[in-house]
DNA sequence: ACAAATATCACATGAACATGTGATTGCATT
DNA sequence: AATGCAATCACATGTTCATGTGATATTTGT
């Protein structure tokens, strides 16, 4: 009988998760809180879980940083990502914390509870798309040749964001006004849908561009 | 309807799924060699498969070496490993020549089916016991352990910067104040070396955290 | 020839950021 | 007990950013 916790903050999707795992005969939750902390409280050395369904965004600490502390002190419990978040950053911080499965929350239960089994045999569990990422880690070479919406000076425009250059940098480096460094990033903006440098600088840093 | 090449010099396994695969209405198979050279000889522009089954362990070139000339010519195919080893050496080595995906031999056919729908719509598929063992890639020292100097609670403030989260979204998140945020923030500049949010970025999507 | 896209620049407002300096409390280490 | 670190919060100044609206000239595509 495989002892589940799960840690999701999404009451909906927490209570639905309950009832499926209850209804399995292999298994059942032990546990089932809204956040990492309410978690870390309820956890001790008589109460623990076999594997965990963790989220990533919840409230207080992310499930990842959870992850951390979590197999610090227990290491033998596995830990299942499941999450709406399908970046490299997120899946390679979680990996790297130390889960051992990542799903996307449009994962089926069906899957889930399999993945859940898969795991508590010492195997792993990954959504096509996030195993095909981490496959891609080990492609060095492989380079996504996305094409790009951005003209070439805007391209230029992005590399000065990336490497953390102000409007009025970028201005002086092009001999161009700040008014005109203004409009490029606008535009990239819009054709990036994005509201902010962050959003720039992720893109490009993932080669979305 | 799916292209498929098998390199395989196990003549049952190799007719097997030549039987298999061609009874499937999605897919059928246009190449079955015995070898890494007599594969290359035969592929050319024309002919080229979506989806190679590859085995490792072949006469002459291994499978592995074969990944490499395949994918330096033709990008676009995807090499699914058909194999006995699940030893971390042998998959990591095909990972990083470019396979997308890694299945051991016993797998049922029905699952190489997925597998091969799965790799052929942009997602991947490992058995159990590889994905645990790429996963645990993550997990070991030797990966996951450029030593970050940054605490726990800097590093939530890190994903929310990457997000393109402002410091008062990131307060609320937390709980905590604006004036919070700009603590860390400053701290977190102060480690990191940098000025400015795109350097923290640049820093955590190139894994430097 | 005409329209669309690109590159250029301007002015404006409100919000956010970067940085400096200062502080308290709790915990871990020496 | 003393010290250092982390997390928390405050106030301040100067700079930068995000966005809106408007414009001209040149280049590219139909």
């Amino acid at each position: 009988m495989i002892k589940i916790a799960i840690v999701e903050d999404d009451s909906f999707i927490r209570e639905s998760l309950q009832e499926f795992i209850d209804a399995q005969d292999n298994m059942h939750q032990v546990a089932a809180k809204d956040s990492v902390e309410a978690f870390l409280y309820w956890l001790n050395d008589d109460n623990k879980p076999d594997v965990i369904l963790m989220d990533i965004g919840l409230p207080g600490m992310s499930g990842i940083s959870g992850i951390k502390l979590i197999k610090e002190k227990y290491p033998e419990i596995n830990i299942l990502m499941l999450t709406v978040y399908n970046d490299s950053h997120r899946i390679f911080q979680s990996l790297c914390a130390g889960a051992s499965g990542y799903l996307l929350k449009n994962t089926p239960f069906s899957e889930i509870k399999e993945a859940i089994e898969i795991i508590h045999e010492g195997g792993s569990s990954m959504s096509p798309q996030i195993a095909r990422k981490v496959i891609e880690y080990f492609h060095t070479d492989k380079k996504g040749e996305i094409t790009s919406p951005l003209t070439i000076k805007e391209k230029e425009i992005v590399m000065c964001l990336v490497d953390g250059m102000s409007y009025k940098m970028i201005a002086n480096k092009g001999n161009i006004s700040i008014e005109t460094v203004r409009s490029h990033i606008k535009n990239i903006y819009k054709k990036l849908h994005v509201h902010n440098k962050a959003g720039v600088i992720r893109k490009s840093l993932k080669g979305e561009i």
